[in-house]
DNA sequence: GTAGAAGTCTACATGAAATATAGATAAAAA
DNA sequence: TTTTTATCTATATTTCATGTAGACTTCTAC
């Protein structure tokens, strides 16, 4: 399961790729359009901006920005954001070198071989899909069930 | 990352599939075996029972058992048992039908449809991959390593 | 039929992590 | 220099994972 953290990064991040118009936004504006607690998506978009991936201007008319295109933003980079990695067991981390505390031989361990697999086919899918790619399925969906309420009616 | 409980499960099921000329397993033997501590391994193996992978005889002579062949117990099978689910977000929950506390609308949410993506692909490893398959990749990987050692000297 | 071996159950302890909140501070613009 | 806005530090709260203790039940062998 991805954190809070994760998803209300997303989310933050969608909003204002989204929105048309404006490239500078307050973080008030952001929580309150997407049901975030403010001060929790102060350190969320904090964090963002710590990985590059949002820049900021402080004082008036100032707020927060995209750093780099949505079409330049992957899941997998806003993730790792938050989830440091996306490993499934600590000794395939990317960021570290480290073991599993409780393995007895990392060379030959079965759970390590298999989740190396599970690792790469979810890094291979969240470094391939962008903040762009995330809401054109997004619109794509919502068109589908416009027409189909169209229909109905 | 998956758990403990997770990891600890794998093991004692690798340690019992390993184990030639033996098949019914003392808690205490597969604890001290596998570096686990005996009274967690208890409820590790009790849920293991619950969920129809592991059957258990009391009294003298009693222990765990496989309740299947190794090739007929999948990893996928094992780790739901405790993780409950192998969904990354809650709004994909295999065995629940709910939605994520915070979303506003999950038909379009684009968070739900990249993690879906993700869902299926880490349920197709993990549903091929037997118990059988893991024991031999590890053994595949030790046979590599002792090859290795026995060149250099 | 009873003694002891083994799994089963209930309850709780503990610590860490996730999820927030409060309030002070720093920077920028007008 | 006042206002606006982000930033930092500290702390509260809750939940969950991990693990422990001890009583209880069931079974087998003798």
């Amino acid at each position: 399961m991805i954190s809070m953290r994760s998803k209300y990064g997303l989310k933050a991040l969608a909003y204002m790729a989204r929105t048309k118009g404006k490239d500078s936004f307050l973080i008030a504006d952001i929580a309150q359009a997407e049901g975030i607690p403010k001060k929790f998506l102060e350190a969320i978009l904090l964090t963002l901006k710590n990985n590059g991936i949002l820049s900021s201007r402080k004082g008036p008319g100032g707020g927060y920005s995209l750093a780099k295109s949505p079409a330049a933003l992957t899941i997998g980079a806003i993730v790792r954001s938050f989830e440091g990695d996306l490993a499934p067991v600590q000794c395939l981390s990317e960021t570290q070198q480290s073991s599993c505390p409780e393995c007895l031989d990392e060379n030959t361990c079965g759970i390590k071989l298999v989740m190396a697999d599970v690792a790469s086919a979810v890094a291979a899918i969240l470094d391939n899909v962008t903040l762009a790619d995330m809401l054109q399925k997004s619109e794509f969906e919502r068109q589908k069930r416009t027409q189909v309420v169209d229909f109905a009616i």
